[in-house]
DNA sequence: TCTATTTCGGATATAATTGTCCACTATTAG
DNA sequence: CTAATAGTGGACAATTATATCCGAAATAGA
């Protein structure tokens, strides 16, 4: 059995991604499972349970960010645009650009960091941020689909 | 620093807190400032430029909480029930435990990690959490306060 | 006691996020 | 050419998060 500690620190979790993103990483996850023939949406969110129209707002922004392609008509559907080793996920969050972005503000403050108050925290969370950023950043497609493989990519 | 590159991987801000947790975190930041006679919810609230009825409420969980003490009529308001120095960021977000509790999920899935493809970053995610919570553990009010000596890190 | 002040807690309103629907257009197989 | 398949884009609905409102209870001072 797990002890839930009532006094204790607890397990919020506190890093997170926007459901869109989630979505996002997944789906294209399963594309870059076959990258030469591709997917259409529909089949995507069945295979992996998620929600189809939403999916299917996501494929549609990356591929008009160019990093799908998509075919219309019968057998048609989507494609990496690029080798899945070449994708990094951060590149993929930032292409679906949420207005989650809290850009440049501080972490404890709602205003861009400059008081006092603020910068203690500001630090430590910056170093958090970075870390998940530099995490995604480091991460490709292709790692999701065979995880034990080391990644060598220059990004974008 | 590696040469960003203009095709911006971006700056969305990945780590982020719940706005309750900022408020809360700012509001007991006054509070600790003077830690012998309190201050009342609309004052701090004003004070921070917070929205009042919002802290208020931050203000009432904590106190059932036990974090802070308060006292109602004239001249109330609330107060640390413990010495800054003793109250971490992190039990203070942890003792209003909000619904953004993804607990225990895996940062890219919805569901609990199991499933081979959240993995990778499952733990990668993992370990950016960590990092947050490990701040936040290891901050209290009075470094909001006073901070204390570190690498002060000038904003971007 | 009366009044002004302040917390308390529940209900409710607003805002942001996320997901769905639908008519429409493009494409391809047959 | 036709019919069926799929993507497109905008409006709308549901969900969640955040903030407000209001009546009640408590407290201090006159």
């Amino acid at each position: 059995m797990k002890p839930r500690r009532a006094g204790k620190t607890s397990d919020i979790q506190i890093v997170s991604l926007a459901a869109p993103v989630r979505h996002a990483l997944q789906g294209m996850a399963a594309l870059a499972a076959r990258p030469e023939r591709g997917l259409d949406a529909r089949s995507v969110a069945r295979r992996l349970h998620l929600p189809e129209a939403a999916l299917s707002k996501c494929f549609q922004r990356l591929a008009a960010r160019g990093l799908l392609e998509s075919r219309r008509g019968p057998g048609g559907g989507y494609r990496l645009a690029r080798p899945p080793g070449s994708m990094s996920l951060a590149s993929i969050a930032a292409a679906l650009d949420l207005a989650r972005a809290r850009q440049g503000r501080c972490v404890l403050n709602d205003r861009p960091c400059s008081d006092k108050t603020a910068c203690v925290i500001h630090h430590a969370a910056g170093m958090a941020d970075a870390r998940m950023k530099e995490a995604l950043s480091r991460l490709t497609l292709a790692d999701l689909v065979a995880p034990r493989k080391k990644t060598r990519v220059p990004p974008r």
